[in-house]
RNA sequence: GGAGGCGUGGUGUAGUGGCCUAACAUGCAGCCCUGUCAAGGCUGAGAUCGCGGGUUCGAAUCCCGUCGCUUCCGCCA
């Protein structure tokens, strides 16, 4: 018997009801507490002309104190039925009271729905979990997850779980290490994902493979991102990009159908390129709800006398802009606002056209010509009444500057439905990408992507222009995952490895054990990993995944409630051979608890 | 590593140079109250305004530094 459960027709029985006091009217004579656990409330009426006694006891009982209660069902006197309750047609005339636990004040109100400060909810995370906006988040994602299995268990998947204690490959993001005192001076690393275990089970012919894993990353902490976080893994054997795509959307289209109230925007998902996805929205994981395209004008300043414009186009710049319909209007403190987006973002400034019937306003229109302005307006369709925002720079800058402004108008003039998933596919990403620091071409996803067939001539000689088989699902802006079609034979791997500046040597010490495996007969296979914490933040809609993690870390990567991580004794530290530099014996706690 | 925002009773906020002996709501404590359901009424406790320094006759308020939280960039194969 839950808080939840009881209508109308339980009338007339006797009940045990347990639960949590989430509140207590004390009216002097008759006292209601509102009984609650995970199910739901019910009300609970103590009568002092029914059971004097157990009245009596009900005077002395707090917030969150823990009761089991017995009673009978009631029907609510007419008039005193509340319709805002699943069981307010009903109370329990209580008969019998046993206070199974007393509870200090909570340091917030469980019953509150205002925002908290998050240190202090994260510090009593198993009271913050109380509240009814993370139990519907822990529900949600156990219902996400549970589908996934089911879904994929379905269609001949199996699920295998892989070791949390692997090695350390030094690519990519920084390994979470750990030492142990059987190897004293070596270290397992945590995995970063479970790659190359999920290629191996390929090449060991278990064709379709999921894992629900954790995986642990030991990089900077973002409102999507923590140091371990939970994805589902897939890989296929014998598979091309389509089956990924198609899998995976027949999934999404499931798990959004089922448990959000959310529309999807467009079935099937549309799929852009990484060019195009640069080219029209200045970012490679788009926000589809609204429009607000990047539109390139660098051809109607070809001429300029504008030094700003033309030395930009003369190094290989561009001049890009976004119509914002209807803005001409915008304030000069909005222009203020929305110029400093784009600076932080990178760009020197951001010029604005203010379109009217008759002429085009703009703080740069003395260094333009009319012509230019109006070859810029006609070029991108602009109308009267709306503004044109550009920004001109290198092509890096300038997409990353329109795509913040972009992002920021969206919010600010609230184009982005919460009602609608807008999801997308965004594929044929460059395989590798230069890296200045380390004058080396790196792979901009993972070192195991295949490559287009037909970009494979570039390899050697023009690194950057090779398309990777790689494939991201983005909903509402958010990368939800990502995969690609891996190099299945040994020579190929090799190549990228090559082109990547690693000796025979280094592969062979880094990805050994995979290379070998491609030589005993490797299928073609390929796969994705799809984060869960950041999809169930979408469907909830949540802004950070610490809202759907029963015990996150804060932006630190600090557990606040276990205060981890944390000095360990000098004994420990001997079995594993360790010493800390004394400059590190920093005391990171300091907390006084009770 | 860099940039922005925030920091005032337990919680959420107001106060942006003197009217602050710091306000409001909620929570908490006590009293009253027999049909409430965000119960109501009365009374009360509770903050040296994150911390340190400075400017000023005077600082929650301005300046500098520092710490914490948070968002973004870098980073995240």
């Amino acid at each position: 018997m839950t808080c939840g459960t009881l209508r109308h027709e339980n009338i007339g029985e006797e009940v045990v009801l347990r639960g949590w006091v989430n509140r207590r009217r004390d009216l002097g004579g008759v006292i209601f507490i509102d009984l609650r656990d995970r199910y739901g409330l019910t009300q609970i009426v103590f009568n002092p002309e029914i059971a004097p006694a157990v009245h009596e006891a009900a005077s002395g009982v707090r917030a969150e104190y823990v009761l089991a209660v017995r009673g009978i069902v009631r029907e609510r006197p007419e008039g005193t039925r509340n319709p805002k309750l699943a069981t307010g047609d009903i109370e329990v005339e209580a008969h019998g009271l046993q206070v199974l636990n007393e509870a200090q004040t909570p340091p917030f109100e469980i019953t509150q729905t205002a925002d908290i400060d998050e240190s202090v909810r994260l510090r009593h995370r198993y009271l913050d979990l109380r509240r009814k906006r993370l139990q519907e988040n822990m529900v949600l994602r156990h219902a996400i997850v549970r589908a996934m299995r089911e879904h994929l268990s379905d269609r001949g998947f199996i699920e295998v779980e892989t070791p949390t204690l692997i090695k350390s490959t030094p690519e990519g993001a920084r390994d979470f290490l750990v030492p142990s005192s059987s190897f004293a001076g070596n270290f397992y690393a945590l995995p970063q994902s479970p790659q190359q275990m999920k290629q191996l089970l390929m090449v060991a012919g278990l064709d379709r493979y999921f894992q629900i894993a954790r995986c642990f990353r030991d990089e900077p902490q973002r409102a999507d991102r923590q140091p371990e976080f939970t994805q589902l893994d897939i890989e296929m054997s014998f598979v091309q990009e389509s089956d990924l795509m198609r899998l995976m959307e027949d999934l999404y289209l499931e798990l959004t159908e089922r448990y959000s109230n959310k529309r999807i925007m467009t079935t099937p998902f549309p799929r852009l390129t990484y060019r195009e996805a640069m080219d029209r929205f200045g970012n490679d994981r788009p926000d589809l709800r609204f429009g607000l395209e990047l539109k390139d004008v660098s051809d109607a300043f070809l001429q300029t006398q504008f030094q700003a414009f033309a030395q930009t186009l003369a190094t290989g710049g561009q001049v890009k802009a976004i119509v914002v319909p209807g803005c001409a209007g915008f304030s000069r403190r909005e222009i203020d606002e929305l110029t400093e987006v784009t600076k932080r973002a990178g760009a020197r400034g951001l010029a604005t056209f203010a379109v009217e019937a008759s002429q085009t306003r703009s703080p740069i229109a003395k260094f333009l010509s009319e012509d230019e302005i109006a070859a810029m307006t006609s070029g991108i369709s602009a109308q009267p009444g709306d503004m044109v925002m550009a920004v001109a720079d290198e092509p890096a800058v300038v997409a990353r500057a329109l795509s913040a402004l972009r992002d920021n108008l969206g919010q600010r003039l609230n184009l982005a439905d919460p009602d609608v998933l807008a999801y997308c596919w965004v594929y044929e990403f460059p395989l590798l990408e230069w890296k200045n620091e380390e004058s080396r071409w790196d792979a901009t996803h993972n070192p195991f992507s295949g490559f287009l067939e037909e970009d494979a001539h570039f390899l050697e000689s023009d690194p950057g222009r090779v398309r990777a088989k790689q494939y991201d699902l983005v909903g509402n802006g958010h990368e939800l995952g990502g995969g690609s079609i891996r190099n299945h034979r040994r020579v190929d791997q090799q190549r990228v490895f090559t082109l990547m500046g690693y000796t025979a040597e280094d592969t062979n010490v880094r990805f050994g054990a995979l290379l070998e495996a491609l030589d005993y007969g490797a299928p073609p296979h390929g796969g994705i990993a799809m984060g869960i914490d950041r999809y169930v933040m979408v469907m909830a809609n949540e802004d950070t995944i610490r809202e759907v993690i029963a015990f996150p870390k804060n932006q630190r990567g600090l557990d606040l409630m276990f205060e981890a991580p944390d000095s360990v004794g000098l004994d420990q530290l001997g079995d594993l051979g360790i010493s800390i530099e004394p400059e590190l014996r920093v005391q990171l706690w300091n907390t006084e608890r009770q």
